[in-house]
DNA sequence: AACCAGGACAATC
DNA sequence: GATTGTCCTGGTT
């Protein structure tokens, strides 16, 4: 544990910033249908550009939160309180697996300058601090999405070929098959980057990038004192309705009302029309079609065989077509 | 073309 | 046995 991945820094921006559109948790404002990147009338969007706060990309983020730990280390006696504290990072902050704080560049020296710095590094850690959390909701959401449990040493092989489908699809990475078939997350998470590009040439390295940042946030939050507010927005514990018993297989209703919980990430593909009366649209058939597929672990899933499925549930009472029937309408039987 | 309804059968747990 | 994935036919929007 707590290897440095050197590899991770030199990664070019545009590597991990690729987020696929269609699958991106996405816009946070729900009036703009604005998704970032998708129909933004100037060429290739710019990283530059005011994107959602999605498309920043997770490893500038946890290498901005590395800044604000190194200059707090250096620089900042105390007052760990105000912030909820992290205890821990205070006294000795271990290295982060996945930051290699080398050439940061950041001294306290320069006497003149520390009030103001001190200023700027109060609000920049205000921000981070909210990255990271987006960070962490964001891989949460996978996590619930996914069925799998948030730190890499604990997916059983299984859950490996489930996270890298995943990914492959979220940053539209070319087509990863099989390589790392059999190979449990301790497996992966002992793997070098070498090891990675060898199974994987195309992309090995990007997909070793996105394991150092599931890595880290696991780290954050085994590190994180309990009680710790500054990645309370993370929600880690909140437990609303998360259908998912332990262990137990999700049925397909309760996967849609896991996805109509989250407007915020899912809105786009399905959402409430009448939420008293349990009536949803499914906005984006094939993409809810694939994020099922995703979870059940079958690749060949579409939206033809997805309805069959809830077809079956008007026998069973669960769901039906509203009285009123439209396309890609249906109705929870026993609304709540 | 995409969606809808439902029969039939297989796979999986 | 329950659930759901797959394939299919045929109808509707």
């Amino acid at each position: 544990m707590g290897s440095t991945s050197p590899g991770v820094t030199t990664l070019p921006h545009s590597c991990l910033a690729r987020p696929d559109p269609a699958l991106l948790p996405p816009s946070r404002d729900p009036d703009t249908q604005s998704w970032g990147c998708p129909e933004s009338p100037s060429p290739p969007a710019t990283p530059e550009q005011p994107l959602p706060t999605f498309c920043l990309h997770y490893f500038d983020m946890l290498y901005s939160e590395d800044i604000a730990w190194a200059t707090k280390g250096v620089g900042e006696p105390s007052q760990s309180g105000a912030h909820g504290g992290r205890g821990e990072a205070q006294k000795e902050p271990e290295q982060c697996p996945i930051i290699d704080s080398q050439g940061l560049g950041l001294g306290t020296e320069g006497g003149d300058l520390q009030a103001s710095l001190h200023l700027e590094e109060h609000s920049l850690e205000q921000v981070q601090s909210m990255v990271v959390g987006e960070v962490l909701k964001d891989i949460e959401t996978a996590c619930k999405l996914l069925n799998i449990a948030a730190d890499p040493a604990d997916w059983s092989p299984g859950n490996v070929q489930k996270w890298i489908l995943w990914t492959e699809h979220q940053y539209r990475l070319p087509q990863i098959g099989k390589s790392f078939q059999e190979l449990s997350g301790k497996d992966l998470c002992a793997m070098s980057e070498e090891q990675f590009c060898q199974r994987s040439p195309a992309c090995g390295d990007i997909l070793h990038a996105h394991l150092d940042i599931w890595k880290s946030a696991a780290w954050m939050k085994e590190k994180a004192a309990p009680g710790d507010v500054r990645y309370c927005d993370a929600s880690w514990a909140d437990s609303e309705v998360d259908s998912s018993c332990a262990g137990q297989p999700i049925h397909l209703w309760q996967f849609l009302k896991e996805l109509l919980l989250k407007p915020h990430n899912y809105g786009r593909f399905i959402r409430w029309l009448n939420k008293e009366k349990g009536i949803f649209k499914i906005e984006d058939s094939a993409q809810v079609a694939r994020l099922w597929g995703i979870r059940k672990n079958r690749p060949a899933m579409n939206y033809d065989k997805l309805s069959r499925s809830i077809r079956q549930y008007y026998k069973k009472g669960i769901i039906r077509k509203p009285d009123i029937s439209q396309r890609l309408v249906y109705q929870f039987v026993h609304p709540v």
